[in-house]
RNA sequence: GGCGGUAUCGUCUAGGGGACUAGGACACAGCCCUCUCAAGGCUGGAACACGGGUUCGAAUCCCGUUACCGCUACCA
C-alpha cells in the first residue's frame, strides 16, 4: 500500500471544536498507523469569517492533543490562483461554461421557486449561451460565473465507512465553481488544493457526504485520481442535536482549562464513532495507534457525554507517571498560592506523595487544588459543619485530642504505622472506636469531615505541623468551653 | 419539498444468521471494604424503533414505515 497522505482541513472561523478535534484523530491515528503523512489546511477563502485567533486557536488546540503535522501548514487563500486556473481548465474543456446570469437574478429565481414549494435547478439549456453571444459579452467585458456540467449518470464511491454511496447525477445541479468576482467556491477549491497536496484519502464529518459526489466529479474533469473518501459521524450534545455553544464547553480549548488532561480527551474522543472491537476503554496514543482499524470506525453519530469524559479522566490522573502529573499541576498549586514551582520542586518526595493522596479523589486536575490546601500553610480554617459534626462536646474532644497530641508527640518515628499503633492502643484504653479519635483529629488537622487516610494526612502534614495543629485545636475548644 | 445518511440499555458501545436468557463501560441504586471521602470489588434495574419478508433459524440479510441528522448558496 502506498503511504497514505490525509488532511484535517478547518475553517479558521471559531475554535477548535470537539468535532473537529475527532476528525482531526482519526487522520492523525491513520496516518501512524500506516506510516504516512498528516497534514494541515486551513480554510481561510472565507475572509469574512476567518480570523488569525481562530487560527492560532487551532494550532493550539491540536497542540494541547499532540496531534503534531506533517510539513508546512497549507493555507487554502494562498492557492487562490491555482483554483482559478483549474476552474478555468475545466471552462476550457468543456468540462463548464459561462454563467452570465447576475447573482442577484439567480437568487431572485430560486427564492420564487421555493415559494411555489418547487426545487430550484439552474436551467442549463437557457444559462448556456451561444459562441456568438458569449463573444459579444465577453467583448462587453460582462462579469460571469463558472458552472460545473454535471454529467449524465450516477457518481459512487466506496465510502471507507459507510460502505457505497451512490448519487444520481440528475440531482446534482450544475454548481458554481468560480464566482463571477472571480473567486473560487468551496468544492473547487478543496478539490484543486487536495490534489496539489496530493491527499489519498480525505477523512471528514459526515455532513459533507453530499458534497463527495461533486467533488469527486471534479477529480474526474481535472483528470485527476479520485481519492478515498471516509465519512465519520458528527458529535451531538445530549440532546441530540448538533455541539454548540448552548451544550456548554465545545472547544477543546475549553476542557483544558477546566483540568482536563490532553490524553483522557484523545481517548474520549477515540471512543466516540470508533471502536477497539472489545472491551477495552482506557487507552493510550501509542495503543491507540496501535489498534485503530477503519474497521472500527462506525456511521451513527454520537452524543458527548461529559460525565464519561469526566470518568476517563480521572481514569488516566490515577494512571499517569506521578512525575508527569507533577509537572501538569505544580503551575495550578502555584496559581493558587500554595507554593511555587520552584518550591515543589525542590521536594519532589514528598510532592508527589500528596498528589498520590489527591489524584485518587480527584477526576479533574483543578479538584485537587482545594483538596491539597490541607497540606500547606500553618493554620487550618474549621468548616462550621466539621465543628458540628465532629466537635459537638468541646471538653470531651479537647480531652482526646490532647491525648491525641501526647501519643503522636511521643512517637520516636514518624510513620503511620506507628501512628495508628498508639491511636489504636488509645482508643482502647478509652474504651472508645477508632473513629472517636480519628474523624475529632481529622477536623484539627483539615477543618473538614473529609480527607485523604489519617495517618497520610500526619504524615504529609508533617510533625510539626500536625502537632501545632492539634495543639490549637484543643485551645480552641477549651477556649470555646 | 428533493436528495443523502443513521437506527442495540438514558449515554458510549460489543454483536457481522445459530455461541444472545443480547456482553462491557458511563450514569443511577444497593452491598462490601473502611477513620471520613474517594478509589476498588460485588449485585441490580435498563436496549435490538416498527411492520413485512428471506431462512430450519435474524439484533445480524432484503424491502417498507417511522424518527432523527445532514445537504439542498455566486457559505465553508
Amino acid at each position: 500500500m502506498k503511504r497514505p497522505r490525509v488532511r484535517f482541513a478547518p475553517s479558521p472561523t471559531g475554535f477548535l471544536h470537539v468535532g473537529g478535534a475527532r476528525t482531526a484523530l482519526f487522520n492523525w491515528l491513520y496516518a501512524k498507523k500506516f506510516d504516512g503523512e498528516f497534514l494541515l489546511r486551513i480554510e481561510d477563502t472565507d475572509r469574512a469569517r476567518s480570523t488569525d485567533e481562530s487560527t492560532r486557536a487551532i494550532f493550539e488546540g491540536l497542540a494541547w492533543l499532540g496531534l503534531t503535522w506533517d510539513e508546512e501548514v497549507v493555507y487554502q487563500g494562498a492557492n487562490v490562483e491555482r483554483h482559478y486556473a483549474d476552474a478555468h481548465r475545466l471552462l476550457a474543456s468543456g468540462a463548464a461554461y459561462r454563467d452570465f446570469t447576475p447573482a442577484a437574478e439567480t437568487e431572485r429565481l430560486r427564492a420564487e421557486a421555493e415559494a411555489r414549494g418547487e426545487a430550484y435547478r439552474v436551467d442549463r439549456a437557457a444559462t448556456m449561451l451561444s459562441e456568438a453571444d458569449i463573444a459579444e459579452r465577453l467583448a462587453r467585458q460582462e462579469p460571469y460565473a463558472i458552472r460545473f456540467k454535471v454529467p449524465d449518470g450516477y457518481t459512487e464511491w466506496h465510502d471507507l465507512v459507510h460502505e457505497r454511496i451512490a448519487f444520481p447525477n440528475k440531482d446534482i445541479e450544475d454548481f458554481i465553481i468560480l464566482r463571477s468576482d472571480g473567486t473560487p467556491v468551496y468544492n473547487m477549491a478543496v478539490v484543486s488544493d487536495d490534489i496539489a497536496m496530493r491527499i489519498t484519502l480525505v477523512m471528514r464529518g459526515d455532513d459533507h457526504i453530499s458534497n463527495t459526489p461533486k467533488q469527486i466529479l471534479l477529480y474526474r474533469a481535472l483528470g485527476a485520481e479520485v481519492p478515498q473518501f471516509g465519512h465519520v459521524p458528527m458529535i451531538h450534545g445530549a440532546d441530540g442535536k448538533k455541539l454548540s455553544k448552548r451544550h456548554g464547553a465545545t472547544a477543546v480549548g475549553d476542557y483544558q482549562h477546566l483540568g482536563f488532561l490532553p490524553q483522557a480527551m484523545l481517548n474520549f474522543l477515540a471512543l466516540l464513532g470508533w471502536s477497539p472491537g472489545d472491551d477495552t476503554e482506557v487507552m493510550l496514543l501509542p495503543e491507540l495507534i496501535e489498534r485503530f482499524s477503519v474497521q472500527g470506525l462506525h456511521a451513527k453519530a454520537a452524543i458527548f457525554d461529559t460525565k464519561k469524559l469526566e470518568w476517563m479522566n480521572g481514569q488516566h490522573l490515577a494512571l499517569m507517571p506521578i512525575a508527569e502529573l507533577g509537572h501538569v499541576v505544580a503551575p495550578l498549586f502555584e496559581k493558587a498560592g500554595l507554593a511555587t514551582v520552584a518550591e515543589l520542586a525542590s521536594r519532589p518526595e514528598w510532592f508527589h506523595g500528596v498528589l498520590e493522596l489527591l489524584r485518587v479523589r480527584a477526576r479533574l486536575t483543578d479538584e485537587m487544588i482545594p483538596l491539597a490546601t490541607t497540606f500547606f500553610g500553618a493554620t487550618v480554617e474549621y468548616e462550621p459543619e466539621a465543628i458540628g459534626k465532629q466537635w459537638r462536646d468541646a471538653a470531651v474532644t479537647a480531652e482526646i485530642l490532647q491525648a491525641t497530641h501526647d501519643r503522636l508527640a511521643t512517637l520516636e518515628q514518624w510513620e503511620p504505622a506507628a501512628m495508628e499503633d498508639a491511636l489504636r492502643k488509645l482508643a482502647e484504653e478509652k474504651g472508645i472506636s477508632g473513629g472517636k479519635i480519628f474523624q475529632p483529629l481529622r477536623v484539627a488537622l483539615t477543618g473538614k469531615t473529609v480527607s485523604p487516610g489519617i495517618f497520610d494526612v500526619l504524615l504529609y502534614v508533617g510533625r510539626d505541623h500536625s502537632l501545632a495543629r492539634i495543639g490549637a485545636a484543643v485551645a480552641f475548644l477549651s477556649k470555646d468551653a
